[in-house]
DNA sequence: AATTACAGACTACAAATGTAGACGTCAAAT
DNA sequence: ATTTGACGTCTACATTTGTAGTCTGTAATT
């Protein structure tokens, strides 16, 4: 996997997130099946795809007539990337503040929040 | 403040933190001189506010030769919204692996973790 | 072999975005 | 009053993004 500066679109990026769900090579029908592409022509899909792999985000092999794709940019790293950011641009770069936010938003169960306690408490 | 689904782009938020931030009403001249807009020539900002304004994210009120920006758009809100999408984009819209992360990216201080634990407490 | 059904590649195009120059104007300094 | 300087508006343009049609070749079907 290569660390890189790619930027992902948000169309690119749910495209990116069936790729990473497949954990190998995925072929195109199947990335069309997928909930994500619902409401995607089949070549609005390809054109993503292609951009995907310019931006070296993903391989492409060839198996016969069919494309298998796989993913080369870490998802990990890019959506640690991302997070950062986000937090900057959001809670003007605290981490602590997003935190707070995420317990306010009623987005955690009861045993959610009972389970991240229990992190925290390791966290020592 | 109104209840919009205005979408902002990056530059544009970042506009927009600087008009929140500065809570009331606030010049371009002001604006300007804002650490975000360093890289940026003056037309370029200009540009920007006025999109905001097209967007109905920002009202504008002319005082002699100057314009006075506020905000309309709510700042909670929006960024709740952004969270939310940011969860389902990244996090298979699961708030407790977003918690997860923040607490293993080492973005949080002892002093942060040890004020978020007491915040956990007391949500029962 | 001929036909049909997919799948990939290429091309197109509008809207959004980043970036900024040119021009006009109002206010301040001379 | 004239000049200068700051600011607002309008226009422009390249790039990125969303969206998809068409063309072409291969694979499966008859």
């Amino acid at each position: 996997m290569r660390k890189n500066n790619t930027e992902l679109s948000d169309a690119e990026l749910e495209i990116m997130n069936v790729i990473w769900d497949s954990r190998g090579e995925i072929s195109s029908a199947e990335i069309l099946k997928s909930e994500v592409c619902r409401d995607w022509k089949r070549t609005t899909v390809s054109t993503f795809l292609s951009r995907l792999v310019e931006k070296g985000a993903v391989n492409v092999r060839k198996e016969g007539a069919v494309c298998l794709y796989s993913a080369l940019l870490d998802r990990s790293e890019y959506r640690q990337k991302k997070t950062d950011s986000f937090i900057k641009s959001f809670y003007s770069g605290s981490a602590k503040q997003l935190a707070i936010s995420l317990l306010g938003s009623k987005k955690l169960s009861k045993e959610d929040i009972d389970e991240l306690r229990k992190m925290f408490l390791e966290e020592e």
